[in-house]
DNA sequence: TGATTCGTACGAAAGATTTCCTACCTTTAG
DNA sequence: CTAAAGGTAGGAAATCTTTCGTACGAATCA
């Protein structure tokens, strides 16, 4: 990345970004440390290099950090919602030529959703069906 | 990547790597040059980039080629909907907790899925429904 | 035949992402 | 006060991915 995207761009998380955004949303706006031992529930990771990839983010403006205080506090730019849905979309492009239902069917038709989500999808479906 | 995933675990294609697997499903098995040639419609890629890459993915195992011409063909090591199902399943879990239901409510939720996706998610679930 | 074109193989450079070492400052415990 | 613990910053190394230059053999054409 020539400038890490510094302003403008709408960069896209990487792996490593995305696992510390879904730290983010379930916990709220933390400190580097906090993120650093969910992650670690996980897999082991050094502290600076979550600190380095958090700055990194926030450079890129994926992260807003608070210094006023010396333990820095980072949330997400971008609502969890927006980002996933950008996510999502990008990911039914490249997959499914930008059809949504392609991706439902495969979904349906995938032997790893289960019966009660099967059923979930019945009644969201439903729902839809009644407005 | 230590052994570039030789025989055993089941690779997930780079970004790259899924542009080749694309034209692959849509064309069927191919040589270099054709795969090169459907790239360079979208952008420009030197001929020899793409042959490395689908080499790496033969070694990867992504790819099986017959060697018998002089010309190589390549074809996917794995079914189309295997593939992208396995992938899929992932997107999942990665940014929805596994949960399908939850991708399907954000995919109507997002203002960019048109009224006739819409149409056609209803008549998947009402399918579904008499099951 | 000789030259040009088209193919593979391989190594290395270029880019992008991830990890960690080191330096140095602030806070806290003793 | 001093030592230890915990913070940030930044550079550099390690790794992964992508691109391309070069070499060289096989086919084609004039």
């Amino acid at each position: 990345m020539e400038d890490r995207e510094a302003k403008n761009k709408k960069a896209e998380p990487t792996k490593s970004e995305l696992e510390i955004l879904q730290v983010l949303w379930e916990c709220g706006p933390s400190t580097v440390r906090l993120v650093n031992d969910k992650l670690n529930d996980q897999r082991e990771v050094n502290y600076t290099s979550t600190l380095k990839l958090m700055q990194i983010m926030a450079e890129k403006n994926l992260l807003l950090r608070d210094e006023s205080n010396m333990k820095h506090i980072y949330r997400p730019a971008e609502e969890e919602n927006k980002t996933k849905s950008h996510l999502l979309d990008r990911f039914v492009n490249t997959l499914y030529n930008g059809s949504p239902s392609k991706l439902v069917m495969q979904l349906i038709g995938n032997k790893k959703t289960s019966k009660a989500e099967l059923e979930e999808l019945r009644k969201i479906l439903k729902e839809l069906d009644s407005k």
